[in-house]
DNA sequence: AGCTACTCCTGGTAGC
DNA sequence: TGCTACCAGGAGTAGC
């Protein structure tokens, strides 16, 4: 699903084609994709704005408007959760199937929402960073460190799995790449972070850096024809997964069968001797 | 504080 | 063939 590493790409593909955009009209098909503001107001807000930057924080693609005069008005925060897609398109284009909202464009051209599952969030905030700021830190950025991220963990009594999964503790992981990184980290989903001892926790913290640089490097992943890049095309570090999707076949360090369960509603993938069961929580 | 269950949605698929 | 039941999961919320 859209986590860090397709929003990344998804984010570098668009940025092109919007900047310095302005918005002449928008065309709202499912009113709930606004995120609570009305058909009208969301209208309103963004209708002769122009786009002033392009850029991603945790799972959200921040697009921000000025006006003409050049005054910031705010920002569109959109969010994929699972099925969401954004294509620009020729306006002359036919429409595609399952879009939400859209919005035309000075040059013809028409930023397109498309979100077959409608959990997808296309967003106008005056205020992002009211709901930015309270995301945890990014995790490739300098700022997130060892240390701060061996302070996090011990701060905390959670199992990994949820902990990681939680945008307010680090930003951008998703269901995949967290089975991933604890895989590759040969720590236990359901190991508690405040038990996880220094040299595993920086284990962890390179793990999940590298899975994460490695996932944008190939454009993110794509499969059960799920998830493209706004071209179309497929990433494809799908091919890398060593765990997520696996459930039976054989751990690539150890061979035995990656075994799956439910952890919080999410299914788990992980390999039972790479990744021995915690004693005692 | 942290856990679980539930909700939002639809397409795809397993099972009969 | 056609039906039903269930699964996928990001994130918000409620209740314990």
């Amino acid at each position: 699903m859209p986590e860090l590493p397709e929003v990344e790409t998804v984010t570098r593909l668009i940025r092109k084609p919007l900047l310095g955009r302005t918005i002449e009209g928008v065309s709202v098909q499912w009113e709930r994709t606004l995120g609570g503001t009305s058909r009208r107001s969301f209208s309103s807000a963004v209708r002769g704005a122009r786009v002033k930057a392009v850029w991603r924080r945790a799972k959200y693609i921040v697009i921000d408007l000025e006006r003409p005069r050049g005054e910031p008005i705010g920002a569109v925060l959109v969010h994929l959760r699972m099925t969401g897609r954004l294509h620009v398109d020729a306006a002359t284009e036919e429409a595609r199937d399952y879009t939400r909202v859209a919005c035309r464009l000075d040059n013809g051209n028409e930023l397109r929402f498309v979100d077959t599952r409608k959990f997808g969030r296309f967003r106008f905030l005056a205020r992002p960073d009211d709901v930015l700021e309270g995301l945890g830190p990014e995790p490739l950025e300098s700022g997130f460190d060892r240390d701060r991220f061996h302070r996090d963990l011990r701060a905390r009594r959670r199992m990994l799995k949820p902990l990681l999964l939680d945008q307010t503790f680090l930003a951008g992981l998703g269901n995949i790449y967290v089975d991933e990184a604890l895989h590759a980290a040969q720590l236990h989903p359901l190991r508690r972070s405040d038990r996880v001892p220094r040299p595993k926790a920086d284990a962890l913290y390179d793990a999940i850096r590298t899975t994460l640089a490695e996932a944008i490097e190939r454009e993110g992943s794509s499969f059960d024809t799920f998830y493209r890049t706004p071209e179309g095309q497929p990433g494809s570090y799908q091919d890398r997964f060593q765990v997520y999707g696996r459930t039976g076949e054989p751990c690539y360090r150890c061979g035995r069968a990656i075994r799956r369960i439910v952890v919080g509603q999410r299914g788990t993938h992980f390999c039972t001797r790479c990744q021995p069961a915690p004693r005692g929580g």
